[in-house]
DNA sequence: CTATGTGCAAATCTTTTGCATGCCC
DNA sequence: GGGCATGCAAAAGATTTGCACATAG
């Protein structure tokens, strides 16, 4: 466990779900010699370790997050916030997966997609707005 | 509409669900001059005409495919392969989200992630095992 | 001494942009 | 001639790799 592991620990503890880009910007704050193939290097590790994941947002950034920050995220496509709502919410929808595809779903890995709450419904198609 | 364009639909109704590289690779088979920047800007044009959707697959590479070809994308984070289910599984779903968190879903635009029928339960974590 | 982690530079891959050309009306 | 589509080359952004150095055990 070196300096730059347990930097990129608190980063990733901090931000909840962030880039790569991001957590390297944030452990470059308090270190800024920390290159980013080694929070590249760092985020792998720790994934192999289970002590984070990463869950694809939609538009092409994946973000890394604690292992145990389970939740199903919703991202609006529209305005592009980021939401976390109870992994229970798939439970019904997981078992039917299970019963009827034999596909074991893993809940938090994948973002669902959508309109939030404050998105007006204009008649913009959602892929319009996302952020490239 | 020109001809480029018309090989851009047809490769994507062919492909059924298809990254921008493998789009251009079967366009290139019936025209070989014919460029991936085409490629990519003739998939934003026809986006935009509602004439095609893409879906995120988890591991970067956004696919497209046909706008009426609407399903739920089953990716296997084991071996990679992309099954399909019918929409309506999620109707529980969203109808709760709209409920319970105001949240309009997207069926259609992300896939869900897990294993598949044919991938034994070992025990690697699934992203271990994510194309990269 | 050996193994491992790190920083740096460069390579790679994907996607986008600028520009010149050509075609259609 | 004006506008749009295309091809090409280059740029841009994200991620990976090779290599040399340093440090710890």
């Amino acid at each position: 466990m070196t300096p730059q592991r347990q930097l990129v620990i608190d980063a990733v503890r901090d931000l909840g779900h962030a880039t790569p880009e991001q957590i390297c910007a944030r452990v470059q704050r308090a270190a800024p010699a920390v290159n980013i193939t080694t929070v590249y290097r760092t985020l792998d590790l720790l994934e192999r370790l289970g002590m984070v994941r990463h869950t694809h947002l939609g538009h092409g950034a994946p973000t890394y997050s604690e292992q145990e920050h389970q939740h199903v995220h919703l991202v609006c496509h529209s305005c592009g916030s980021v939401s976390e709502a109870p992994t229970d919410l798939m439970d019904d929808l997981a078992e039917r997966l299970l019963r009827e595809s034999s596909f074991e779903l893993d809940v938090t890995h994948v973002a669902l997609s959508g309109r939030c709450a404050d998105c007006p419904d204009d008649h913009r198609t959602a892929d319009d707005e996302e952020i490239r």
